[in-house]
DNA sequence: GCGATCGATGCGACAAGCGAATGTCTAGCA
DNA sequence: TGCTAGACATTCGCTTGTCGCATCGATCGC
């Protein structure tokens, strides 16, 4: 397996604290010379078992064993136990002796918690139990991510999900830090995100949205790109690269930018006022203003960007988070049907 | 606790699971299904210490063991667990899974159990826990018991002392019964009780207390029991068998009982109102109201007792049982000296 | 690129643990 | 009192598991 560390600290985060032992050593102890013996976990069914029946015999017939099978291990327990017989030998069984009558209940401890650890991991396999931290950017959190996180909290109501919002690289380092187990991130060139695993959600295409009363508005095709060429342009960054406009760098022409807006609900409004054009991602479509047309672009020069659900690489994907894969994938396709069949332009009649 | 009578009578209240045979496989479980408690605590270690150091050649290293065992060791427990990988292999280490997250509380839970467990036992060992029941009859308990329960509180103060009171066949009843670790009884003829493993403690003879004014009373010498054949005798029981009397009975007469009368206190009286005589042991001599003498008997027919510390025969002496006999061996020959050496009587002057 | 680091794995050897059979002890019964 | 049945302990082969050693594959830092 291909591995991509990146940051690594050598440490985890959680159970160090918890952990409570630097200090913990088994070599000596001081009172008592408790050193933790090596045992099976066979021994505790097989005590518990001869103490709940007093019968080596009946125990191992119980366990599925032979007697002579029973005897040694409750021989090899007393051994490694310090040498303390825990049963008194009758001719008509054993019965518990002081020792073993103090053993039982921390048997059962153990029993416990390995039932209980049995029963949580079986529940994290199952998808029942356990986190997930998953973050989204903005418009996967207005289309794609609702539906996803609803069919999943229906399916899977035993995990517990904490959600973040950020763009996709600060996604991408709460990912590589570990403070996140999956973000669904976009690009329109994977290049750079080699270093995680991309589950591929959609390829959703970039729609240009112009004011209602744009000479394009009406148009009845996907119209060509570069008639484009020299409206302006509005982008949350001065600079096209990394943002939508990147898609537009690809086709020949660099978009001449008035007005730098981030905010979504902003830019709106100063294309609806006729100040520019933007790009709208497909899943931000329904969300569109009633006064701000949306353009399909010609397929042969349509920009589109990949969504995608990013994990690191190399890092074990919990039951949880595949789940959550599969579920973003069916919301993918189900919630935004546009962004894989082709439609006659405009997407939304102004 | 359960399984006091005769040992297995039926089951301890306690964990009621297990009962699951094979189908440990890695196949899909359902929720709640019996875990896989086959493994060794050696695990544990091996999990928590990689845990720790997120790294298997720290933890190897730590462990003093090779790298190679605790890579199988991580992978053995993986598979044991259902194959669900808890650690993340990465360049440079290793890193927890949300698995061997989960994982790490109930590893440790265990540890705590183990450990809880080595301490509880070796505080047993050590005689510096656990519990101790005895019983012992009332002139033990007025002369020797005060003695070795002091010495035994002070020097194993940890040990929860619970005693009872009674008459030497209750006490054994009892013993048998399994209420009882150990009891302080007394015989004037050990046959009855080869049932029991019998420490010896002491032997104690037997006295005559005669009223201050009685012929005896300024004897100088031990007397001959012979001499006190004619007399009344007050006794604990009509019969003299099973009594102190059944001492005298060996001496080749049967005492005249005049007087039943059981409680020492009031025994006391009608001796010292000239009612009769009466045997009493070495133990109660030093409680003797001042208006009564004790006459010491010839050594050939001195009747005498034995006071043992019994126990079950066959079943183990806990620790602080063992200590008990020895702080009561102690007490036996610095708190009745009298009964191991010869003096002059009568014992206490009238 | 090259050495260093870390985990995985094949191999040989050793120890542990199992089943089957046998031995020992005791209670119950005639 | 002798016999039988039941229960635990022990011995004997044999399988299984596990460790150390050596090596391989992959990756990072210089």
């Amino acid at each position: 397996m291909a591995t991509m560390p990146t940051t690594h600290d050598g440490s985890y985060d959680g159970a160090r604290d918890a952990a409570q032992g630097g200090t913990r050593h088994r070599t000596h102890d001081v009172s008592g010379d408790a050193p933790v013996p090596d045992l099976s976990t066979v021994w505790l069914r097989v005590f518990l078992e001869v103490a709940r029946h007093g019968s080596f015999t009946v125990a191992a017939r119980t366990l599925g064993w032979t007697q002579s099978a029973v005897s040694r291990q409750v021989s090899a327990l007393e051994a490694a136990l310090g040498g303390a017989r825990l049963f008194d030998r009758l001719p008509r069984g054993v019965r518990l002796t002081e020792a073993g009558r103090v053993l039982v209940p921390h048997a059962e401890a153990v029993a416990q918690s390995l039932h209980g650890a049995a029963r949580e991991l079986a529940a994290l396999r199952e998808v029942a139990g356990g986190r997930l931290r998953f973050g989204a950017f903005a418009t996967a959190d207005a289309a794609l991510v609702p539906w996803a996180l609803a069919a999943f909290r229906a399916r899977h109501p035993g995990v517990r999900v904490t959600r973040e919002e950020g763009l996709t690289p600060a996604l991408l380092d709460r990912l590589t830090a570990g403070h996140l187990d999956l973000a669904v991130v976009s690009t329109t060139r994977p290049a750079p995100l080699e270093a995680y695993e991309l589950h591929h959600l959609l390829d959703e295409p970039l729609y240009v949205a112009v004011p209602a009363g744009h000479p394009l508005a009406g148009h009845p095709r996907p119209v060509a790109l570069g008639r484009l060429a020299g409206a302006d342009w509005i982008s949350g960054s001065p600079r096209p690269e990394g943002t939508l406009l990147d898609a537009v760098l690809r086709q020949g022409f660099r978009p001449r930018i008035t007005h730098v807006v981030a905010e979504w609900t902003a830019k709106q409004g100063y294309v609806a006022a006729g100040l520019g054009v933007t790009l709208v991602p497909a899943l931000a479509a329904t969300s569109v203003r009633p006064d701000i047309t949306l353009l399909r672009l010609r397929d042969e020069d349509a920009p589109a960007r990949g969504v995608y659900a990013a994990t690191v690489r190399g890092r074990s994907l919990s039951p949880a988070a595949q789940a959550f894969i599969g579920v973003l994938r069916e919301a993918a396709v189900s919630a935004v049907p546009a962004a894989t069949t082709a439609s006659a332009a405009p997407v939304v009649p102004g």
